[in-house]
DNA sequence: TTGTATGCGTTATCAG
DNA sequence: CTGATAACGCATACAA
């Protein structure tokens, strides 16, 4: 593990000073053409790359941000929504200067992600997270920039920074369209009820059913995963056999609520049309498609990218809510 | 976005010089008791955190450490491969001191991965992938140590230290199960000949054969795809009707070896017990559950991280060959 | 346009 | 056991 060349030698190598070679590396205009040449060949020579510790140490900027996921690993890597997102994300930022640190933390029993952002290794963070109630983000609060993926749970954050997509008029989207089928005895399976995403997306459904006049009361929870959907959708079968329409808060969850139907018989769309929500590959993994609600994720994940780089170019005027649009995605299942 | 305090102040505060307070941070052994617990407490009241970039550049240590991964992203998290390999990695790596960069990069155009790594920007790099001739790891080659998740192809580096299974081991563990179930004509369809994953699995069926005072003469191959698998399923049985275990060297080529059987109406695994290698989603396709044997991708992860520590911690004699065990996942085929 | 000098926050090497 | 003090590699006001 030999030394690598520092500035000092490009310097040298070159004939110049440090601080030429400095200008020429960040990209300064004052320099005298003839001159950028020779240390960019120095360079090449030598193979010289900047030393980031150094430079962010002089320049308190470290050129990289952290992507913060209080979630299991394996929850991480089995979502196809963080994989989506996680994908815009990574595509924007490759355009940047900026490079990505991953933290996946469910609990942060040492501390180490809020000892990360806050020893000065990245200049912003991303969070993502279905969950909330992770108190230690609080920690970070005014250290660096944030931005959330998803609006964050009040107590997390004052004033945060979010891209979201209106899950209100998602819930009510899908809801709509299983009315719209002439559907009336609908259920729904919802997530978590800690998370505003999943509760908007409830919100939607109960206001869709209000407005056509109907009762919505046949409800039950998933946790977004997809044996906590199957579990409801047995419940929602037990209490009110003759449903006609169920929408489901997540596609993921769709999968083993559509597996329950399967083991009993009942045909998908016709005894029971079903509407998903994320747009994601599990939408697509079964039989028969699965009509959902398109949660435009990779878009959101570019999205967030963008709204921490404004932050960070120091622009005055970034909206803390920056809302991307849903849509129905229409297959075979409603 | 407020100055975070530094040593200096920590220092003032407690009423010491900074290195004593350095010293303390760094659980040096040679403070005395009081002055600890002053520095403590003075650190503690100021919510002090060490400034890494400082930190890195005056000890040219980074205690973090990348997990390089050239791929697509949405590859990287489609794959349950990778997402095991990777919990195992952080679990693992969340016992240490280090924090993990992730660096997914499919092709590297402007070379950020390696800028990356020869910026150091970490102390050690993991590298994972089914890929290889990615020929840009080449320019890591002795700035900092890195293992390999699964041996790298010739080429990519001279001497490489990785993680691998043990291919022979999990031949015979195959092959040893099916004598174990009572089968004595028992076949294989073997990988190319030119692969050594495929070599050492064929080696392990014979070893196991041999052991048995059995005869290895029931050998054909199936290129590693479904219908080479299927060609050497229907010669194997032209040659050997009579068969009662088969060991398919993966998975797919099981399933094209099942498809056979099943249009000959040749039970599985009543007729001829099967296993199969891999344990990949193809295991669960069929109508009947493959048994097969698996690579433990959780372990090679965590195994990696304690390889790539060791090295980081000086040791003399890291092997640079590390092979964990494989394990037989029992389903309904044998 | 270029060079000089200083500082960024820590660690590490000396003395004491 | 503790305190000065010199690196670490680079960016950047300030001079020239």
């Amino acid at each position: 593990m030999r030394h690598p060349p520092t500035l000092e030698a490009v310097a040298e190598a070159a004939g110049v000073s440090r601080a030429t070679v400095s200008r020429v590396v960040n990209g300064s205009p004052r320099v005298r053409g003839e001159v950028v040449e020779a240390v960019q060949k120095a360079i090449a020579e030598l193979g010289y790359v900047p030393n980031r510790a150094a430079r962010s140490l002089a320049s308190s900027r470290t050129h990289s941000i952290a992507l913060l996921v209080p979630e299991e690993v394996s929850r991480f890597f089995g979502d196809p929504y963080f994989a989506s997102f996680t994908t815009g994300l990574d595509r924007r930022l490759a355009a940047s200067e900026y490079v990505l640190n991953l933290v996946v933390a469910r609990d942060d029993p040492d501390r180490k992600a809020v000892r990360y952002v806050r020893g000065g290794n990245v200049d912003g963070a991303i969070v993502v997270s279905h969950h909330s109630g992770h108190e230690f983000l609080a920690q970070l609060e005014g250290v660096v920039p944030i931005v959330f993926g998803g609006r964050p749970e009040a107590g997390i954050s004052a004033e945060p920074y979010f891209v979201d997509v209106d899950n209100v008029a998602g819930g009510r989207l899908a809801t709509e369209h299983l009315l719209g089928l002439g559907r009336r005895r609908i259920a729904t399976i919802a997530g978590p009820v800690d998370m505003t995403a999943s509760m908007d997306r409830l919100a939607g459904f109960r206001a869709a059913m209000d407005d056509a006049g109907l009762p919505s009361t046949a409800i039950d929870y998933g946790n977004f995963t997809a044996p906590g959907a199957a579990a409801a959708m047995r419940r929602l079968l037990e209490e009110q056999p003759d449903l006609d329409g169920l929408f489901v808060a997540s596609d993921l969850m769709a999968t083993g609520a559509l597996r329950v139907l399967a083991a009993r018989g009942i045909r998908v769309p016709d005894d029971i049309a079903i509407v998903g929500y994320d747009d994601s590959p599990a939408a697509t993994w079964g039989e028969i498609g699965l009509t959902t609600v398109s949660q435009p994720s990779e878009l959101m994940g570019a999205t967030t990218v963008d709204v921490l780089l404004r932050l960070l170019g120091g622009d005055p005027d970034v909206p803390h809510a920056n809302i991307v649009p849903t849509e129905l995605i229409i297959r075979e299942s409603a």
